[in-house]
DNA sequence: TACTACATGTAGACGGGCTACATGTAGCTG
DNA sequence: CAGCTACATGTAGCCCGTCTACATGTAGTA
């Protein structure tokens, strides 16, 4: 996949994979690996840096903890993140509407 | 529609319209109009550059014309272009899978 | 000891879509 | 005629999210 398809898609999809559980960075990107097929490997110069931008946005919220002897910044969905993410996925549906009556209009075949 | 969102799709969608006629400029922006039912309105330094772009990638071929005093480019599609949209199409279709498998995963209600 | 998995982070490059500007023709209306 | 809108093409430079590459450290295992 490449990497500009994915500018703007990002957030909603993290976003996602905290709504129902707090996660860690780490596992966040497993989950991104695991909902998506394998097919979404993140490189941690990705993830972290837009972790940090959803916080500061006021979309997530982290704590620290240190499980193991390993210390983890688990993020957890605001109420303003659960906002956003019902956005971002009507946004998501919109987008993909306009996408696939460009390439495929009524009646195309190929 | 988030101005990035498009980042990496553009290309395949300005391919599409010109697949089975050949466009200049204006029309290729009138067309994606219409086609998107009036979500796509690129401005001219959007769409401009990347015909080019298009075009010094093999994947478009332009002509000069004049129609009514005015001077048209007209872009067609190359035979390397129709690959490209083909490419672009089954690219398209794994990147909404992907997506889509994230913001909604088996068994999600909202 | 060395390697892998776990875990977080930054600096700087890259590039495509954006705003804003520049240029010109044709046709209509007051 | 003057002024406006639609038609038509184009560039310069900004913006910013994703990327590569690097840095740091712990735990477990071969």
């Amino acid at each position: 996949m490449k990497a500009d398809a994915l500018r703007g898609h990002l957030d909603p999809m993290i976003l996602a994979v905290v709504e129902h559980e707090p996660l860690h960075g780490y596992a966040i990107m497993e989950a991104l690996l695991e909902r998506s097929g394998g097919a979404l490997d993140l490189p941690t110069g990705t993830l972290y840096p837009a972790l940090r931008r959803l916080e500061r946005a006021g979309y997530l919220a982290s704590e620290w903890s240190t499980v193991g002897g390993r210390k983890r910044r688990t993020y957890q969905l605001t109420s303003a993140g659960q906002k956003m993410l019902a956005t971002g996925k009507s946004e998501w549906d919109a987008f993909r509407a306009v996408v696939e009556g460009v390439l495929r209009p009524r009646g195309a075949s190929s």
